[in-house]
DNA sequence: GTGAAAGCGCTAACAC
DNA sequence: GTGTTAGCGCTTTCAC
């Protein structure tokens, strides 16, 4: 990037000029700080509109040693699940006046410690980190030791589906909802259960599938015998682990799918290789993104409102930080619709 | 916003000190500036790596008069469309190294013009602007104006999907593919059509209206007849324009829709009311978001790139400015999928 | 090749 | 209630 240079940009002097004031006085009168009569800064703040100022926020910040915008890392932005926690951020964000800062990770640590890294040097007066963990704490350690530096200078943390950072949590009920989606399934009768799953490394994913084991070990299914396809949390990861499950396991009548992503792309092969759902296999999915309800045939899942995480997470970051991390549980919701059924 | 002091935080004199040079010095092997035996220069790297340090990005902002950074406006991040062109923005913006600032409008004039200020104040290097605009004019001019002054100052900005800005732009083809949808459901003998929209007022809308008038006009079918529903762009409004269709329209035999989210909504209507797609009634949406393919039916559909949208638009807008605005045309493909097929 | 020093535009003491 | 002024942490001439 050939980074511009910002010239003739008016400064707060000119507008103090104008308004035939000092420039701490234009300074009082735009930030509304008290001490300037009303009369004059109003009139400093007419004047200012009409020229078009627009205050230099990289000069406030540093002389104010403040900032008001907050840093969002996600994995991916383009997927559902992060799009809709984004946009419980970016609504508060925008109803505060904060600006936000959104940043990419693709699920890669190093990746997400540079991201981390970036937002602080922008001193942002928060972060909040959506998106799993990693199970390894050695992948954490470092990011987790930035963050403490971070907010032993004075920075906010909050975290969306993770634990271990030490820091405020939104989190999602993700062992409960596994176990509650397992339970719907073979509370249904299917006993030849398939798991369609991210990799086991992230916390998220090893959460879901611990309540799903809950469930089977409760319901006297050995868990040995649920067969746990790992692929790509996606749609495309979905497909594959589908086309392994009915090439290898083709007695299977139930395929639990660890998100919605991959569950449509299940459904989506089923539906190619004319296999009825959930007459013959019956397919569940995890976060009820908003197309979840709208496909064919709509999706049993769990519903995570992520909208609402979103929201909670950027709320708590923006409190004054208690002695120790506070959690806040999101809850889940069992959405049976159409892609369940009793087994064929 | 309780916004955070940044104390105790480690400046550069500091790591200048540790390495026993000056802060010129210092400053200059971090950013890698010339003047600096190698020797130097990675002494101090490799101390200030040690020690943890991180530039204070608002310093030298100011310092430099320029930033590493980008904004990005879009109307609803929530909206798949706008996540997959912010996932191109951000890939390519992470490739580059700078950090970009995400704003919401929610498609609101005002809102967007207070978001692009804000960007101006954090002196972004860049702003893309995503979404459609308004087909009237006054409520582009203050936009308009506030970005003209931006890029006097030597702001660059880049526009996806709406003209009249005077700036580059990413131009998906939307008359083009609006008239390439029509032409493909009239070339099936779809003779009673509606068409459900979002506000008539969007310029997107406007464009892909008008190729779809385009190709009836020129199939012999009187646009006049062509029912056009409007209600929200969104999947929601895809459902009341789909009952509204079917109550007062009965006879006709193919919608369009002019997004993806409404067409999901439409076909949501008509399975739950047990209409059969495509044999009684045939669909078409327009984006070709992710799901479009996985759903049942899979919808027809005509694709943008959108993730090759976001790149592009930045890409442009990190260009050295041309003497006239450049348009980069972005593709559309006609997807025919099973949502579409003859009339009954 | 390296250092000293003058700002970048603003806020916040501190005077008046 | 208003003005003066010393920084905020960095980059970048300009001397050496």
């Amino acid at each position: 990037m050939q980074v511009s240079r910002q010239r003739a940009t008016l400064r707060l002097q000119d507008v103090a000029t104008a308004a035939g004031v000092s420039i701490a006085t234009a300074s009082r009168s735009l930030s509304g700080a008290p001490g300037v009569s009303d009369t004059v800064a109003e009139r400093v703040r007419e004047v200012a509109r009409q020229m078009g100022y627009v205050a230099n926020v990289h000069a406030r910040s540093l002389a104010a040693g403040t900032s008001r915008s907050v840093g969002l890392v996600v994995h991916e932005i383009g997927d559902p699940y992060f799009a809709e926690i984004a946009s419980g951020v970016l609504r508060l964000g925008g109803e505060e006046g904060l600006t936000v800062q959104i940043c990419h990770t693709g699920r890669d640590p190093d990746k997400e410690l540079e991201q981390i890294r970036s937002l602080v040097a922008h001193r942002v007066g928060a972060i909040v980190i959506a998106g799993s963990g990693f199970v390894d704490p050695a992948l954490q350690a470092a990011a987790r030791q930035d963050l403490q530096a971070y907010r032993e200078a004075g920075g906010r943390v909050a975290v969306i589906g993770r634990h271990h950072l030490g820091v405020d949590a939104v989190l999602p009920e993700n062992t409960k909802g596994g176990r509650a989606i397992a339970e719907h399934v073979l509370a249904l009768g299917h006993r030849r259960l398939a798991v369609a799953t991210g990799s086991r490394g992230l916390t998220t994913i090893a959460d879901r599938l611990a309540g799903v084991e809950e469930a089977c070990t409760a319901a006297g299914v050995d868990f040995a015998t649920v067969q746990v396809i790992e692929a790509e949390f996606t749609r495309a990861g979905g497909k594959i682990a589908a086309e392994q499950i009915l090439a290898e396991h083709p007695d299977v009548t139930a395929i639990l799918a660890m998100n919605d992503d991959m569950a449509i792309g299940i459904l989506s092969v089923l539906r190619l290789q004319g296999i009825d759902v959930p007459g013959r296999i019956s397919v569940t999915g995890f976060d009820d993104v908003a197309v979840a309800g709208d496909l064919a045939p709509s999706l049993t899942t769990i519903r995570l409102p992520m909208l609402t995480m979103g929201e909670h997470a950027l709320e708590l970051a923006l409190k004054e930080p208690a002695a120790r991390p506070r959690r806040r549980t999101a809850g889940h919701e069992l959405v049976v619709r159409d892609s369940t059924g009793p087994p064929g």
